[in-house]
DNA sequence: CGTGCGATTGACTGTCCTCAACATGGGTGG
DNA sequence: CCACCCATGTTGAGGACAGTCAATCGCACG
Protein backbone atom coordinates (compact mmCIF):
# COMPACT_ATOMS: atom_id res chain seq x y z
CA UNK A 1 0.00 0.00 0.00
CA UNK A 2 1.87 2.57 -1.36
CA UNK A 3 0.98 6.23 -0.17
CA UNK A 4 0.34 9.40 -2.32
CA UNK A 5 3.52 10.83 -0.76
CA UNK A 6 5.22 8.35 -3.39
CA UNK A 7 3.07 9.79 -6.18
CA UNK A 8 5.76 12.61 -8.74
CA UNK A 9 2.44 14.87 -9.38
CA UNK A 10 1.44 15.06 -5.48
CA UNK A 11 2.33 19.04 -5.15
CA UNK A 12 1.18 19.54 -8.90
CA UNK A 13 -2.27 17.45 -9.79
CA UNK A 14 -5.50 18.88 -8.61
CA UNK A 15 -4.58 16.45 -5.33
CA UNK A 16 -2.60 19.20 -3.91
CA UNK A 17 -5.30 21.20 -2.78
CA UNK A 18 -6.67 17.94 -0.39
CA UNK A 19 -5.55 17.14 3.12
CA UNK A 20 -3.77 13.70 3.32
CA UNK A 21 -7.35 12.01 4.58
CA UNK A 22 -8.93 13.55 2.14
CA UNK A 23 -6.44 11.93 -0.30
CA UNK A 24 -6.73 8.55 1.17
CA UNK A 25 -10.67 8.46 0.33
CA UNK A 26 -9.93 9.50 -3.27
CA UNK A 27 -7.07 7.41 -3.36
CA UNK A 28 -9.35 4.48 -2.59
CA UNK A 29 -11.89 5.36 -5.70
CA UNK A 30 -9.12 5.65 -8.42
CA UNK A 31 -6.50 2.53 -9.46
CA UNK A 32 -3.32 3.26 -11.19
CA UNK A 33 -3.12 2.51 -15.20
CA UNK A 34 -0.92 2.01 -17.54
CA UNK A 35 -0.87 2.03 -20.91
CA UNK A 36 1.76 1.52 -23.71
CA UNK A 37 2.75 3.98 -26.52
CA UNK A 38 -0.13 4.56 -29.48
CA UNK A 39 -2.59 2.82 -27.16
CA UNK A 40 -5.80 5.04 -26.87
CA UNK A 41 -7.46 5.40 -23.15
CA UNK A 42 -10.91 6.99 -24.59
CA UNK A 43 -12.73 7.17 -27.90
CA UNK A 44 -14.38 10.51 -29.82
CA UNK A 45 -17.94 10.11 -28.92
CA UNK A 46 -17.37 7.55 -26.21
CA UNK A 47 -19.62 7.38 -23.28
CA UNK A 48 -18.00 9.71 -20.77
CA UNK A 49 -17.57 7.02 -17.81
CA UNK A 50 -13.80 7.53 -16.44
CA UNK A 51 -11.91 10.02 -15.87
CA UNK A 52 -8.00 10.61 -14.43
CA UNK A 53 -4.80 12.13 -13.49
CA UNK A 54 -1.92 11.50 -16.13
CA UNK A 55 1.11 10.92 -13.76
CA UNK A 56 3.90 9.68 -16.12
CA UNK A 57 4.41 10.13 -19.90
CA UNK A 58 2.44 12.28 -22.75
CA UNK A 59 -0.79 12.28 -24.47
CA UNK A 60 -2.86 13.63 -27.10
CA UNK A 61 -6.42 15.00 -27.55
CA UNK A 62 -7.62 14.94 -31.30
CA UNK A 63 -10.51 15.22 -33.12
CA UNK A 64 -10.91 14.43 -36.38
CA UNK A 65 -13.31 14.63 -39.58
CA UNK A 66 -15.12 12.28 -41.22
CA UNK A 67 -12.24 11.24 -44.27
CA UNK A 68 -9.22 10.93 -41.19
CA UNK A 69 -8.24 15.08 -41.00
CA UNK A 70 -7.30 14.58 -37.32
CA UNK A 71 -6.31 18.34 -35.04
CA UNK A 72 -4.80 17.61 -31.91
CA UNK A 73 -6.77 19.79 -30.05
CA UNK A 74 -4.46 18.95 -26.53
CA UNK A 75 -1.81 17.51 -24.91
CA UNK A 76 -1.94 16.14 -21.71
CA UNK A 77 1.74 16.18 -19.36
CA UNK A 78 2.19 14.61 -15.92
CA UNK A 79 -0.28 16.08 -13.23
CA UNK A 80 -2.96 17.07 -15.93
CA UNK A 81 -6.27 15.88 -15.77
CA UNK A 82 -8.09 13.82 -18.69
CA UNK A 83 -11.82 12.97 -19.51
CA UNK A 84 -15.14 15.06 -19.37
CA UNK A 85 -16.06 15.58 -16.00
CA UNK A 86 -20.22 16.74 -15.88
CA UNK A 87 -20.49 15.85 -19.67
CA UNK A 88 -22.07 12.40 -21.23
CA UNK A 89 -19.90 11.97 -24.20
CA UNK A 90 -16.17 12.51 -24.36
CA UNK A 91 -15.57 14.89 -26.90
CA UNK A 92 -12.10 14.15 -28.29
CA UNK A 93 -9.78 11.16 -28.29
CA UNK A 94 -7.43 10.60 -25.48
CA UNK A 95 -4.17 8.19 -26.58
CA UNK A 96 -1.10 7.50 -25.06
CA UNK A 97 1.88 9.33 -27.24
CA UNK A 98 4.65 7.88 -24.87
CA UNK A 99 4.13 4.75 -22.44
CA UNK A 100 2.03 6.84 -19.61
CA UNK A 101 0.74 5.76 -16.34
CA UNK A 102 -2.28 7.38 -15.28
CA UNK A 103 -4.33 6.98 -11.65
CA UNK A 104 -8.44 7.02 -12.91
CA UNK A 105 -11.51 7.06 -11.76
CA UNK A 106 -15.34 6.23 -12.24
CA UNK A 107 -16.67 9.33 -13.15
CA UNK A 108 -19.59 9.37 -11.21
CA UNK A 109 -17.71 8.92 -8.15
CA UNK A 110 -15.08 11.20 -8.95
CA UNK A 111 -17.99 13.82 -9.26
CA UNK A 112 -18.97 13.24 -6.01
CA UNK A 113 -16.35 13.48 -4.44
CA UNK A 114 -15.41 16.35 -5.82
CA UNK A 115 -18.86 18.22 -5.20
CA UNK A 116 -17.89 17.25 -1.56
CA UNK A 117 -14.81 19.08 -1.30
CA UNK A 118 -15.06 22.25 -2.78
CA UNK A 119 -11.49 23.20 -3.00
CA UNK A 120 -10.79 20.28 -5.41
CA UNK A 121 -13.32 21.40 -7.52
CA UNK A 122 -11.79 25.10 -7.14
CA UNK A 123 -8.35 23.24 -8.41
CA UNK A 124 -10.50 22.02 -11.17
CA UNK A 125 -11.70 25.30 -12.44
CA UNK A 126 -8.20 27.19 -12.16
CA UNK A 127 -6.69 23.85 -14.11
CA UNK A 128 -9.59 24.27 -17.02
CA UNK A 129 -9.62 28.13 -17.13
CA UNK A 130 -6.03 27.52 -17.76
CA UNK A 131 -6.32 24.98 -20.60
CA UNK A 132 -8.81 26.95 -21.79
CA UNK A 133 -6.18 30.11 -21.99
CA UNK A 134 -4.01 27.73 -23.87
CA UNK A 135 -6.71 26.44 -26.16
CA UNK A 136 -7.57 29.99 -27.13
CA UNK A 137 -4.06 30.53 -28.05
CA UNK A 138 -3.73 27.67 -29.80
CA UNK A 139 -5.98 28.83 -32.24
CA UNK A 140 -4.40 31.92 -32.70
CA UNK A 141 -2.18 30.21 -34.33
CA UNK A 142 -3.90 27.31 -36.28
CA UNK A 143 -6.47 30.42 -37.89
CA UNK A 144 -3.14 33.00 -38.36
CA UNK A 145 0.27 31.84 -38.50
CA UNK A 146 2.00 30.98 -41.07
CA UNK A 147 4.23 27.34 -41.56
CA UNK A 148 7.11 28.91 -40.31
CA UNK A 149 5.48 30.64 -37.13
CA UNK A 150 3.71 27.83 -36.06
CA UNK A 151 6.81 25.71 -36.12
CA UNK A 152 9.09 28.25 -34.32
CA UNK A 153 5.63 28.66 -31.91
CA UNK A 154 5.90 25.00 -31.03
CA UNK A 155 9.70 24.93 -30.65
CA UNK A 156 10.11 27.67 -28.18
CA UNK A 157 6.63 26.94 -26.16
CA UNK A 158 7.31 23.33 -25.84
CA UNK A 159 10.01 23.54 -22.97
CA UNK A 160 8.26 25.93 -20.80
CA UNK A 161 5.24 22.81 -20.98
CA UNK A 162 7.50 20.22 -20.88
CA UNK A 163 9.67 21.69 -17.12
CA UNK A 164 6.48 23.01 -15.81
CA UNK A 165 4.82 20.10 -14.66
CA UNK A 166 8.43 17.94 -14.29
CA UNK A 167 10.10 18.39 -11.19
CA UNK A 168 13.48 20.52 -11.07
CA UNK A 169 13.89 23.60 -12.30
CA UNK A 170 10.92 26.10 -13.14
CA UNK A 171 12.49 28.87 -14.27
CA UNK A 172 14.76 29.36 -17.09
CA UNK A 173 13.44 27.69 -20.48
CA UNK A 174 15.59 24.91 -21.31
CA UNK A 175 17.55 25.20 -25.36
CA UNK A 176 18.16 21.27 -25.30
CA UNK A 177 15.21 18.71 -25.26
CA UNK A 178 13.92 16.10 -26.73
CA UNK A 179 9.88 16.30 -28.13
CA UNK A 180 7.59 13.97 -27.14
CA UNK A 181 6.36 13.99 -31.05
CA UNK A 182 6.71 12.49 -34.14
CA UNK A 183 7.02 14.48 -37.62
CA UNK A 184 3.05 13.44 -38.35
CA UNK A 185 1.88 14.38 -34.49
CA UNK A 186 3.38 17.84 -34.84
CA UNK A 187 1.50 18.32 -38.27
CA UNK A 188 -1.85 16.96 -36.32
CA UNK A 189 -0.75 19.52 -33.72
CA UNK A 190 -0.11 22.84 -35.95
CA UNK A 191 -2.44 21.89 -38.61
CA UNK A 192 -0.01 21.56 -41.32
CA UNK A 193 0.97 18.18 -43.21
CA UNK A 194 4.51 16.27 -42.38
CA UNK A 195 6.20 17.25 -45.53
CA UNK A 196 5.64 20.96 -44.59
CA UNK A 197 6.68 20.62 -41.10
CA UNK A 198 10.10 18.54 -42.11
CA UNK A 199 10.84 21.37 -44.75
CA UNK A 200 10.47 24.14 -42.43
CA UNK A 201 12.36 22.08 -39.61
CA UNK A 202 14.84 21.80 -42.48
CA UNK A 203 14.80 25.53 -43.19
CA UNK A 204 15.44 26.46 -39.56
CA UNK A 205 18.62 24.38 -39.22
CA UNK A 206 19.96 25.45 -42.67
CA UNK A 207 19.58 29.17 -41.12
CA UNK A 208 21.15 27.87 -38.27
CA UNK A 209 18.65 28.92 -35.42
CA UNK A 210 17.96 25.32 -34.39
CA UNK A 211 19.96 22.02 -34.16
CA UNK A 212 18.76 18.23 -34.60
CA UNK A 213 20.02 14.78 -33.69
CA UNK A 214 17.93 11.76 -33.82
CA UNK A 215 15.09 13.68 -35.20
CA UNK A 216 13.73 13.62 -32.14
CA UNK A 217 16.21 16.22 -30.30
CA UNK A 218 16.47 19.93 -30.31
CA UNK A 219 18.63 22.60 -29.48
CA UNK A 220 17.50 26.10 -30.14
CA UNK A 221 20.74 28.06 -30.84
CA UNK A 222 19.02 31.72 -31.34
CA UNK A 223 15.94 31.94 -29.33
CA UNK A 224 16.19 35.59 -30.10
CA UNK A 225 15.47 35.62 -34.21
CA UNK A 226 13.06 32.82 -33.27
CA UNK A 227 11.09 34.65 -30.88
CA UNK A 228 11.42 37.06 -33.82
CA UNK A 229 9.96 34.70 -36.47
CA UNK A 230 7.24 33.58 -34.02
CA UNK A 231 4.89 36.25 -35.23
CA UNK A 232 4.91 37.75 -31.31
CA UNK B 1 -34.11 49.00 -7.18
CA UNK B 2 -35.28 46.24 -9.83
CA UNK B 3 -34.60 43.00 -8.47
CA UNK B 4 -33.04 39.97 -10.26
CA UNK B 5 -36.03 38.68 -11.32
CA UNK B 6 -36.40 40.86 -14.35
CA UNK B 7 -33.07 39.78 -15.54
CA UNK B 8 -33.62 38.24 -18.69
CA UNK B 9 -30.53 35.40 -18.13
CA UNK B 10 -31.63 35.41 -14.55
CA UNK B 11 -32.13 31.12 -15.02
CA UNK B 12 -29.23 30.66 -17.87
CA UNK B 13 -26.55 32.61 -16.22
CA UNK B 14 -24.31 31.12 -13.24
CA UNK B 15 -26.62 32.88 -10.91
CA UNK B 16 -28.81 30.10 -11.30
CA UNK B 17 -27.16 28.35 -8.79
CA UNK B 18 -28.01 30.92 -6.28
CA UNK B 19 -30.81 31.66 -3.85
CA UNK B 20 -31.99 34.87 -3.70
CA UNK B 21 -30.69 35.65 -0.94
CA UNK B 22 -26.86 35.18 -2.20
CA UNK B 23 -28.48 36.45 -5.59
CA UNK B 24 -28.42 39.84 -3.26
CA UNK B 25 -25.31 40.11 -2.13
CA UNK B 26 -23.68 39.51 -5.43
CA UNK B 27 -26.39 41.81 -6.69
CA UNK B 28 -24.90 44.69 -4.78
CA UNK B 29 -21.24 44.08 -5.60
CA UNK B 30 -21.74 44.12 -9.23
CA UNK B 31 -22.99 47.17 -11.44
CA UNK B 32 -24.56 47.34 -14.77
CA UNK B 33 -23.03 48.40 -17.94
CA UNK B 34 -23.85 49.60 -21.19
CA UNK B 35 -21.45 49.67 -24.05
CA UNK B 36 -22.47 50.10 -27.69
CA UNK B 37 -21.01 48.22 -30.43
CA UNK B 38 -17.64 48.31 -31.40
CA UNK B 39 -16.80 49.32 -28.08
CA UNK B 40 -14.13 47.61 -26.25
CA UNK B 41 -14.28 46.38 -22.68
CA UNK B 42 -11.33 45.05 -22.19
CA UNK B 43 -7.84 44.88 -23.96
CA UNK B 44 -5.17 41.43 -24.34
CA UNK B 45 -2.63 41.65 -21.96
CA UNK B 46 -4.94 44.20 -19.35
CA UNK B 47 -4.52 43.86 -15.74
CA UNK B 48 -7.81 41.46 -14.66
CA UNK B 49 -9.36 43.75 -12.83
CA UNK B 50 -13.02 42.96 -13.84
CA UNK B 51 -14.96 40.21 -14.65
CA UNK B 52 -18.54 40.37 -15.93
CA UNK B 53 -21.98 38.47 -17.54
CA UNK B 54 -23.39 39.36 -20.92
CA UNK B 55 -26.99 40.07 -20.04
CA UNK B 56 -28.08 41.18 -23.60
CA UNK B 57 -25.98 41.49 -26.98
CA UNK B 58 -22.72 39.80 -28.40
CA UNK B 59 -19.38 40.03 -27.70
CA UNK B 60 -16.41 39.06 -29.34
CA UNK B 61 -13.09 37.25 -27.90
CA UNK B 62 -9.92 38.10 -30.00
CA UNK B 63 -6.38 37.92 -29.94
CA UNK B 64 -3.72 39.68 -32.09
CA UNK B 65 0.19 38.89 -33.78
CA UNK B 66 2.14 42.21 -34.07
CA UNK B 67 1.26 43.14 -37.51
CA UNK B 68 -2.50 43.08 -37.05
CA UNK B 69 -3.86 39.53 -38.08
CA UNK B 70 -6.63 38.95 -36.06
CA UNK B 71 -8.27 35.52 -35.11
CA UNK B 72 -11.79 35.63 -32.58
CA UNK B 73 -11.23 32.68 -30.29
CA UNK B 74 -14.70 33.23 -28.55
CA UNK B 75 -18.04 34.47 -29.10
CA UNK B 76 -20.00 35.44 -25.47
CA UNK B 77 -23.87 35.38 -26.20
CA UNK B 78 -26.16 36.44 -23.25
CA UNK B 79 -25.59 34.52 -19.71
CA UNK B 80 -22.20 34.25 -20.80
CA UNK B 81 -19.12 35.03 -18.38
CA UNK B 82 -16.46 36.66 -19.30
CA UNK B 83 -13.16 38.29 -18.05
CA UNK B 84 -10.38 35.98 -16.50
CA UNK B 85 -10.88 35.00 -13.07
CA UNK B 86 -8.26 33.75 -10.89
CA UNK B 87 -5.57 35.05 -13.58
CA UNK B 88 -3.41 37.97 -13.59
CA UNK B 89 -4.33 39.16 -16.91
CA UNK B 90 -6.92 38.87 -19.52
CA UNK B 91 -5.30 36.72 -22.30
CA UNK B 92 -7.60 38.41 -25.52
CA UNK B 93 -9.51 41.80 -26.44
CA UNK B 94 -13.31 41.62 -25.62
CA UNK B 95 -15.42 43.88 -27.85
CA UNK B 96 -18.89 44.70 -28.17
CA UNK B 97 -20.46 43.32 -31.65
CA UNK B 98 -23.47 44.46 -30.75
CA UNK B 99 -25.27 46.81 -28.24
CA UNK B 100 -24.36 45.07 -25.38
CA UNK B 101 -24.97 45.08 -21.45
CA UNK B 102 -23.17 43.42 -18.80
CA UNK B 103 -23.31 43.35 -15.06
CA UNK B 104 -19.44 43.32 -13.95
CA UNK B 105 -17.41 43.06 -10.39
CA UNK B 106 -14.39 43.69 -9.42
CA UNK B 107 -12.68 40.53 -9.88
CA UNK B 108 -11.14 40.56 -6.36
CA UNK B 109 -14.88 41.01 -4.42
CA UNK B 110 -16.24 38.39 -6.88
CA UNK B 111 -13.42 35.97 -6.47
CA UNK B 112 -14.12 35.91 -2.63
CA UNK B 113 -17.79 35.57 -3.10
CA UNK B 114 -17.67 32.90 -6.01
CA UNK B 115 -15.25 31.08 -2.86
CA UNK B 116 -17.61 31.35 -0.33
CA UNK B 117 -20.35 29.39 -2.50
CA UNK B 118 -19.42 26.64 -4.07
CA UNK B 119 -22.41 25.84 -6.02
CA UNK B 120 -21.64 28.58 -7.93
CA UNK B 121 -17.79 27.82 -8.30
CA UNK B 122 -19.55 24.61 -9.54
CA UNK B 123 -21.47 26.43 -12.37
CA UNK B 124 -18.46 28.14 -13.38
CA UNK B 125 -16.32 24.73 -13.70
CA UNK B 126 -19.54 23.19 -15.70
CA UNK B 127 -19.61 26.62 -17.99
CA UNK B 128 -15.63 26.77 -18.72
CA UNK B 129 -15.92 22.93 -19.08
CA UNK B 130 -18.22 23.70 -21.99
CA UNK B 131 -16.42 26.48 -23.06
CA UNK B 132 -13.43 24.15 -23.84
CA UNK B 133 -15.05 21.92 -25.75
CA UNK B 134 -16.57 24.32 -28.06
CA UNK B 135 -12.92 25.84 -28.25
CA UNK B 136 -11.61 22.76 -29.15
CA UNK B 137 -14.18 21.83 -31.84
CA UNK B 138 -13.16 25.04 -33.47
CA UNK B 139 -9.40 24.04 -33.39
CA UNK B 140 -10.45 21.46 -35.87
CA UNK B 141 -12.10 23.67 -38.00
CA UNK B 142 -9.41 26.32 -38.04
CA UNK B 143 -6.67 23.43 -38.54
CA UNK B 144 -8.41 21.17 -40.82
CA UNK B 145 -11.26 22.33 -42.73
CA UNK B 146 -11.53 23.83 -45.75
CA UNK B 147 -12.90 27.39 -46.55
CA UNK B 148 -16.54 26.26 -47.85
CA UNK B 149 -16.50 24.20 -44.88
CA UNK B 150 -15.81 26.28 -42.74
CA UNK B 151 -18.58 28.94 -43.76
CA UNK B 152 -20.84 25.83 -43.95
CA UNK B 153 -20.24 25.03 -40.24
CA UNK B 154 -20.38 28.33 -39.08
CA UNK B 155 -23.66 28.69 -40.73
CA UNK B 156 -25.25 25.36 -39.33
CA UNK B 157 -23.98 26.16 -35.32
CA UNK B 158 -25.42 29.54 -36.00
CA UNK B 159 -28.92 29.18 -35.04
CA UNK B 160 -27.81 26.65 -31.77
CA UNK B 161 -25.82 29.04 -30.42
CA UNK B 162 -28.44 31.62 -30.69
CA UNK B 163 -31.24 30.45 -29.72
CA UNK B 164 -29.59 28.60 -26.61
CA UNK B 165 -29.19 31.59 -24.66
CA UNK B 166 -32.40 33.65 -25.81
CA UNK B 167 -35.43 32.92 -24.33
CA UNK B 168 -37.94 31.03 -26.22
CA UNK B 169 -38.00 27.37 -27.68
CA UNK B 170 -34.08 25.36 -27.65
CA UNK B 171 -35.23 22.43 -29.57
CA UNK B 172 -36.13 22.79 -33.18
CA UNK B 173 -32.98 24.93 -34.92
CA UNK B 174 -34.07 27.76 -37.11
CA UNK B 175 -33.29 28.10 -40.93
CA UNK B 176 -33.66 31.66 -40.59
CA UNK B 177 -31.78 34.00 -38.40
CA UNK B 178 -29.56 36.96 -38.64
CA UNK B 179 -26.13 37.14 -38.54
CA UNK B 180 -24.42 39.28 -35.35
CA UNK B 181 -21.18 39.26 -37.63
CA UNK B 182 -19.90 41.18 -40.77
CA UNK B 183 -17.59 39.72 -42.85
CA UNK B 184 -14.56 40.52 -41.59
CA UNK B 185 -15.81 39.29 -37.91
CA UNK B 186 -16.89 36.13 -40.07
CA UNK B 187 -13.00 35.97 -41.81
CA UNK B 188 -11.08 36.77 -37.90
CA UNK B 189 -13.66 33.47 -36.63
CA UNK B 190 -13.12 31.38 -39.87
CA UNK B 191 -9.17 32.45 -40.38
CA UNK B 192 -9.59 33.20 -43.72
CA UNK B 193 -10.02 36.89 -45.35
CA UNK B 194 -13.27 39.14 -46.35
CA UNK B 195 -12.61 38.29 -49.95
CA UNK B 196 -12.75 34.61 -49.05
CA UNK B 197 -15.83 34.47 -46.96
CA UNK B 198 -17.50 36.70 -49.70
CA UNK B 199 -17.04 34.36 -52.41
CA UNK B 200 -17.69 31.37 -50.60
CA UNK B 201 -20.81 32.94 -49.56
CA UNK B 202 -21.62 33.21 -53.29
CA UNK B 203 -20.97 30.09 -54.12
CA UNK B 204 -23.40 29.10 -51.45
CA UNK B 205 -26.17 31.18 -52.81
CA UNK B 206 -25.50 30.34 -56.55
CA UNK B 207 -25.78 26.59 -55.71
CA UNK B 208 -29.10 27.33 -53.96
CA UNK B 209 -28.20 25.70 -50.63
CA UNK B 210 -28.64 29.18 -48.74
CA UNK B 211 -30.43 32.68 -49.60
CA UNK B 212 -29.16 35.83 -48.71
CA UNK B 213 -31.42 39.20 -47.66
CA UNK B 214 -29.05 42.55 -46.35
CA UNK B 215 -25.51 41.25 -46.10
CA UNK B 216 -26.98 39.21 -42.57
CA UNK B 217 -29.99 37.73 -43.16
CA UNK B 218 -29.53 33.43 -43.76
CA UNK B 219 -31.67 31.53 -44.94
CA UNK B 220 -31.17 27.67 -45.07
CA UNK B 221 -32.32 25.85 -48.21
CA UNK B 222 -31.17 22.63 -47.93
CA UNK B 223 -29.48 21.90 -44.31
CA UNK B 224 -28.88 17.94 -45.53
CA UNK B 225 -26.41 18.79 -47.96
CA UNK B 226 -24.47 21.43 -46.23
CA UNK B 227 -24.34 19.31 -43.53
CA UNK B 228 -22.56 16.97 -46.47
CA UNK B 229 -20.30 19.85 -46.97
CA UNK B 230 -19.45 20.69 -43.34
CA UNK B 231 -16.94 17.89 -43.66
CA UNK B 232 -18.56 16.31 -40.07
C1' DC C 1 -26.84 64.32 -54.40
C1' DG C 2 -22.32 63.42 -52.81
C1' DT C 3 -19.61 60.79 -49.23
C1' DG C 4 -17.88 56.73 -47.01
C1' DC C 5 -17.97 52.22 -45.31
C1' DG C 6 -18.74 47.50 -46.18
C1' DA C 7 -19.22 43.98 -49.53
C1' DT C 8 -18.36 42.02 -54.08
C1' DT C 9 -15.77 40.77 -58.10
C1' DG C 10 -11.63 40.01 -60.91
C1' DA C 11 -6.77 39.01 -62.07
C1' DC C 12 -2.76 37.38 -60.35
C1' DT C 13 0.47 35.41 -56.90
C1' DG C 14 2.31 32.48 -53.42
C1' DT C 15 2.08 29.22 -49.80
C1' DC C 16 1.13 24.98 -48.66
C1' DC C 17 -0.78 20.49 -50.24
C1' DT C 18 -0.52 16.29 -53.12
C1' DC C 19 1.72 12.61 -55.06
C1' DA C 20 5.76 10.12 -55.58
C1' DA C 21 10.41 8.64 -55.06
C1' DC C 22 14.06 8.13 -52.00
C1' DA C 23 16.80 8.09 -47.48
C1' DT C 24 17.53 6.68 -42.71
C1' DG C 25 17.69 3.94 -38.84
C1' DG C 26 16.20 0.82 -35.30
C1' DG C 27 14.83 -3.91 -34.67
C1' DT C 28 14.42 -8.78 -35.98
C1' DG C 29 15.72 -13.10 -37.65
C1' DG C 30 18.76 -15.87 -40.17
C1' DC D 1 27.21 -10.08 -37.16
C1' DC D 2 25.10 -8.87 -41.14
C1' DA D 3 21.11 -8.51 -44.21
C1' DC D 4 16.75 -7.33 -44.47
C1' DC D 5 12.56 -4.89 -43.41
C1' DC D 6 9.33 -1.70 -41.99
C1' DA D 7 8.23 2.62 -40.04
C1' DT D 8 9.46 7.19 -40.14
C1' DG D 9 11.38 11.07 -42.21
C1' DT D 10 13.24 13.76 -46.27
C1' DT D 11 13.29 15.67 -50.84
C1' DG D 12 11.39 17.01 -55.34
C1' DA D 13 8.00 18.43 -58.95
C1' DG D 14 3.65 20.14 -59.91
C1' DG D 15 -0.90 21.96 -58.80
C1' DA D 16 -4.72 23.93 -56.11
C1' DC D 17 -6.67 26.71 -52.84
C1' DA D 18 -6.79 30.71 -50.53
C1' DG D 19 -4.35 35.22 -50.17
C1' DT D 20 -3.16 39.84 -52.16
C1' DC D 21 -4.01 43.92 -54.57
C1' DA D 22 -7.13 46.71 -56.92
C1' DA D 23 -11.35 48.28 -59.06
C1' DT D 24 -16.25 48.52 -58.60
C1' DC D 25 -20.67 48.16 -56.48
C1' DG D 26 -24.46 49.15 -53.17
C1' DC D 27 -26.38 51.13 -49.54
C1' DA D 28 -27.05 54.18 -45.51
C1' DC D 29 -25.91 58.57 -44.02
C1' DG D 30 -25.59 63.34 -43.84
Amino acid sequence: MSACGDCPVRNHAICSALEDSELAILRRIGRVQDIPAGQTLMWEGDEASVVANVVEGVMKLSTSLGDGREQIVGVAYPADFIGRPFGERVPYTVTAITDVRVRSFQRAGFEKFAQEHPKLEHKMLERTLAELDRAREWMLLLGRKTAQEKLVTLLLNMPNRLSETQCGTPEAPLDHFELPFGRQQMADLLGLTIETVSRQLGELTKSGLITLKNQREVTIQDREKLADLAGQ
